[in-house]
DNA sequence: TGACCGATGAAT
DNA sequence: TTCATCGGTCAT
């Protein structure tokens, strides 16, 4: 279950920004250690606030499942060839906008999809923008915490190194960790059934647990 | 320029 | 389990 603790304030939040070295690795380590951190966006004078329960980790260009499998480039995906820390963010469905950070080096694609939040705060911004009145399906999926936060096209390239948007590290993770396949790359064929979905045991806010 | 489609969500 | 949905992408 989702327990209480101290939620660290803005400036606190902050200080822990994780850096530059911490995304220019590659993406299985980045989606694992990015479980429960908090990401963080500030708009004016007020923050929203969520941990993160649940990733995916695309791997690139031996990845069939990946936007950028064997070396593609196209405008869309063309930061994905950034160093680790920037956004990649598209559209889907034609109405869902799916948020992924960019990691590894320069030159050598990988993402990390975030699929899930646990929201903590700025929750009442979160239901004007999604029009939900129940907290447990606020941020609980790829498309619905994205537009809980107002991610969309603007985000595309935009860096995690700012002082409004950035992940900050949480010093005190006690949760395990499970594994299972990513979702909704049946089409891929060799990376099909690899378990590069990481998520928080027993976190609510997990979209889905098989 | 336009055919095509999806790293989803919601209803059932 | 099914299916509505539509802006953007990319090949032409």
């Amino acid at each position: 279950m989702s327990q209480k603790e101290s939620m660290p304030d803005f400036k606190e939040l902050k200080k822990f920004k994780r850096k530059g070295n911490f995304y220019a690795r590659d993406s299985v380590s980045v989606a694992r250690e990015i479980l429960g951190d908090y990401l963080v966006l500030r708009k004016g004078n007020r923050t929203l606030v969520g941990k993160i329960v649940e990733t995916e980790a695309y791997r690139g260009r031996g990845d069939d499942a990946s936007h950028t499998f064997a070396g593609k480039v196209t405008p869309r995906n063309r930061v994905m060839y950034e160093r680790g820390g920037v956004a990649y963010v598209y559209l889907i469905y034609g109405m869902w906008w799916c948020f992924n950070i960019v990691v590894s080096s320069k030159g050598d694609p990988g993402a990390v999809f975030i699929r899930a939040l646990e929201p903590l705060e700025g929750m009442d911004l979160m239901m004007k923008k999604r029009k939900v009145r129940d907290i447990k399906t606020l941020t609980n999926g790829p498309g619905r915490w994205t537009r809980a936060f107002g991610i969309d096209k603007k985000f595309l390239g935009r860096s995690l190194h700012s002082g409004d948007f950035f992940v900050s590290r949480n010093l005190s993770k006690t949760f395990k960790v499970g594994r299972a396949k990513r979702i909704g790359i049946d089409y891929a064929t060799d990376s099909r059934d690899l378990k590069l979905r990481f998520y928080i045991k027993g976190n609510p806010f997990v979209s889905r647990v098989t």
